[in-house]
DNA sequence: CTGTTAGCGCGTTCAC
DNA sequence: GTGAACGCGCTAACAG
């Protein structure tokens, strides 16, 4: 692996004028720079990226973590996040916190070794105290899908409320009136935040919220049949089942009818997320879209912006709004 | 952020001995050991990864490249490949190259640049001689999914024409004798590969292939209902379809239902892979599973021996076969 | 057991 | 326009 040593002296110039024409930010002479590109290519040079790193206080790599590296959900994220900061030049490198404090923490601190020029984070288990620390460190942080209300402008969120109120209030248009739910784990905001929309829409209808007709889950499929089956057992006369996220709608579906129910005849199921799969689902899902690809790259936008000073052409926006994705897994109540 | 030198004064002793006590290698004494850990944790010292790098031509970390950031396939793959790595104390650097050569290219160039200790690689579109001459530059690369003769020992590979084989013998032994095909783009190995299994299976039985029965898809679940449509149209009496992937299985699924016919009773559907969905749909897809979370392990493992002289705890299998995986959709042919 | 001294490969002043 | 010299933070001999 050639050094800028070897170039300089193949080039027979300085090793101050290499280091200029691979910056291209001081002026060289054309006739120069000829002849450093001829050894540079002659002996197969790359710069090492860690000796530039060290001299110039700067890696140009982002730090990224997320809850998990396989799922469509965080998919989407790092796909649209890589290959945004990709295109301007910058290199992400990605952890997964498994929805662990322990974890997450030993992922960022990772990230800071690292000395990546900023952490976007999807940290769910660690402290608010531990992340405002971070930045008492002069770590530069954004957030997505965690609101700390003081680093509001480092927290790009969705609407969780919303999407739940969204997902109730399509199913009791279609006339349902015995909704139960499957939520997702009461420790996790997100989770609490749908329910709460869950409530408010049932409210908004004067439905009573009764508490027979919810069960806690963990976002995971096997619950979402854990979840239909518990909830059936207690009463069999809902008709229509509002989950927290689409793994479990899928879960819910497969119980269902093995169950012997049909779809949405029977029984309407409602998702969250809107992944890839809740397409290929049969019947294909009713679900509440989840942007999370576009925070994922307001995050990147974010990070261009304030860290690298570079110009981008969206303001950025805080807060997104989820919408209602009617496919077929929604239908009107049964008369009678 | 404190540097080793700091913590040196703050412990009163050499910048040696911090480094010392940080890498574990040296004996250090009790007393000093305790003086300057206090002081680290009171400075909050951690180590700059970049200039340990720098000094010990080591960085710890090792490059993955795979097609793409999303999709579960490569989930599994990442995912099992950096919590095997993490575990062992080494750090993942994960890249994209979308199949592309150019791409694909300057994603590995990116991981050499970051001096990564060694890459692990799922490179579609990149040239063999390109491959090698990695080698040549002292880079140490290992293969997964594609199989190169002078390269064997670097590479880990999944019998593809096994796998088309099985496919389509679980439908010829259901009594099926007019099977449908849709392949993965033909300049990719393991699409040529499984569709030679396919043939094999056909020929074996005595079956003629009939390229009218063959559909060239690229992968994508729209190329499934594209390629059921295709078929369809041009012969509309064969009962099993045996597609290269599920996801163009998922989206044959769908156009077959569209088109009025049931699963399996009017057309049986076969899929490859076993993603993690394949189990969602419904019926539940019968399919061929492709064990890419082992093979990412293997990988991982190859690393942990060969490149960090770690002892590992398997044997180093490079080629892995793959197995049916019976679900619903794979029916009996219907009495006349 | 501990301190001194060279580099690792490169960016960045300063002079010329 | 170009070169010499220093320093980024740390590891690795080499002495003691």
């Amino acid at each position: 692996m050639a050094t800028i040593y070897e170039v300089s002296k193949a080039a027979g110039v300085s090793l101050a004028t290499v280091s200029r024409v691979i910056n291209g930010n001081a002026r060289v002479s054309e006739r120069t720079k000829e002849k450093v590109h001829k050894a540079m290519d002659a002996l197969g040079y790359k710069p090492n990226a860690i000796a530039q790193s060290l001299a110039s206080n700067r890696t140009n790599s982002v730090g990224l973590l997320v809850s998990e590296l396989h799922g469509s959900f965080f998919g989407d994220m790092m796909s649209s996040i890589e290959s945004m900061l990709r295109d301007a030049g910058k290199h992400v490198v990605i952890t997964a916190g498994h929805s662990e404090a322990e974890k997450e923490k030993q992922a960022i601190e990772f990230l800071i070794s690292r000395r990546c020029d900023a952490l976007i984070l999807n940290a769910e288990a660690v402290s608010e105290d531990y992340l405002k620390s971070l930045l008492d460190n002069n770590i530069e942080i954004i957030l997505i899908n965690r609101d700390i209300e003081s680093l509001q402008e480092r927290c790009i969120v969705l609407d969780n409320q919303l999407g739940g109120y969204l997902a109730t209030k399509a199913a009791i248009e279609q006339g349902h009136t015995e909704i139960a739910y499957i939520s997702g784990p009461h420790f996790k905001e997100d989770a609490q935040q749908r329910l709460a929309g869950h409530k408010q829409a049932l409210k908004e209808a004067n439905i009573s919220y009764d508490s027979e007709l919810c069960f806690e889950g963990g976002y995971h499929e096997s619950e979402g049949q854990e979840g239909f089956n518990v909830l059936r057992s207690a009463n069999d006369s809902f008709t229509a089942l509002v989950c927290a996220n689409d793994e479990m709608a899928s879960g819910a579906m497969t119980a269902a009818r093995e169950n012997g129910l049909s779809i949405p005849e029977d029984l309407s199921i409602i998702g969250f997320d809107n992944v890839l799969f809740a397409r290929y689902l049969y019947p294909k899902l009713t679900t509440v879209d989840n942007p999370i690809a576009k925070m994922g790259e307001m995050a990147a936008n974010w990070v261009l912006s304030n860290i690298y000073q570079q110009k981008i052409n969206t303001e950025i926006t805080r807060l997104f709004k989820p919408e209602l994705v009617v496919r077929d897994s929604l239908g009107a109540v049964r008369a009678g």
